[in-house]
DNA sequence: TACATTACTGACTAATCAGTCATTAACATG
DNA sequence: CATGTTAATGACTGATTAGTCAGTAATGTA
């Protein structure tokens, strides 16, 4: 049971009817307010958008994955099954609302120039995907296991990483390669 | 239980002694194998290296997200609480090769200048973990909900965003005035 | 047909989980 | 202290899961 941390079983009935209401209240707490809150903040700002995506998800990064809230994604993945009505109230209140976040400071980025006219859904999962994996990473694998990661060394780099493949190619970036002699062995299909 | 698909309960215990055993077997058959394969035949590669990681990733997911073995990482994070052991045998035999792998190709890719100097692990984590989340929700979230991913668009703007990412400012040397042709649509298993 | 061996089954047990509710503890106010 | 009200409890129920095993079906051989 999730609250032999603290209280009974009995009084966690009194504060929520049902399990699945107490999810959506770790939800909402957790993960919804927060969202909303940095997207009011953001809507506001001027200037580049890269220093605001790196600020906003290092900020997020370091005020949720050490502490209770990054159990959330885990905890969703567990028990969607047994409460399918959790899958769409995460969808709604988070899923949705964080990618328009994000998704709005991709094309703010693009549309001034600064980031390449990249496909944006797809740019939002590849920042956002890693980080909510090593969330659950960290309550599945690493509460078994000796296998940790350095996540604060992770965070900084993975932001820099997507950044710097989200920024135009001023100085022509690519060297043309020259395809290699027919002798590469051919494919990695097995 | 997991197997009302095909065969009796009993059935699986005569060829399985634990739910612990089959959950290796699975891991085995769906993850390491393939791993294990695909490392064989990068080894003896040459060349550039973007080619090759873009090819083996792409190859990777394109026999794995659409089959079960996508689902093979969910069934780790919902059961490792219950068998801790599994953890340890899924870090051994897949989380260590399959970095190891990710690893050795970035590496050889900056020692010959054709990336930067990365935080390697992290870039490794920056590559795989969007797949393997992507994995994750669609036996959680995606089998509950309306919210779909396309997978495969996904996958071809996902490593053509890291990779650029990983490629260096001033190129080693740019012969040719070109249109850079950063896109080439993936062509996998000819 | 008879017999032997192998492959398979699903009712059973023990444990665990979500959820209930009669009972108890705590704390007011007179 | 007495009395009423609110807060908290944990033994109970019903459902579900990992795992067992006595029994049944399928197949081979003569």
């Amino acid at each position: 049971m999730a609250q032999r941390a603290g209280v009974s079983k009995g009084t966690l009935y009194l504060y929520y009817p049902s399990k699945e209401e107490l999810l959506k209240a770790v939800i909402e707490h957790y993960l919804s307010s927060r969202i909303a809150a940095t997207a009011e903040q953001v809507r506001v700002i001027q200037g580049p958008m890269a220093p605001v995506l790196r600020e906003m998800l290092v900020a997020w990064w370091q005020q949720t994955y050490a502490g209770p809230g990054s159990g959330t994604f885990k905890l969703i993945i567990s028990e969607v099954r047994n409460f399918p009505e959790i899958g769409d109230f995460y969808v709604r209140e988070v899923v949705e609302p964080g990618h328009a976040l994000v998704r709005t400071i991709l094309e703010r980025g693009i549309a001034s120039g600064e980031f390449r006219a990249v496909d944006v859904e797809s740019a939002v999962h590849s920042l956002l995907l890693p980080m909510i994996m090593l969330c659950t990473h960290k309550h599945a694998l690493g509460a078994c296991t000796e296998h940790t990661i350095d996540a604060n060394k992770f965070i900084a780099a993975h932001v820099e990483l997507v950044l710097r493949g989200l920024l135009p190619s001023t100085p022509p970036a690519a060297p043309a390669r020259r395809p290699i002699k027919s002798g590469r062995p051919p494919t990695l299909c097995s």
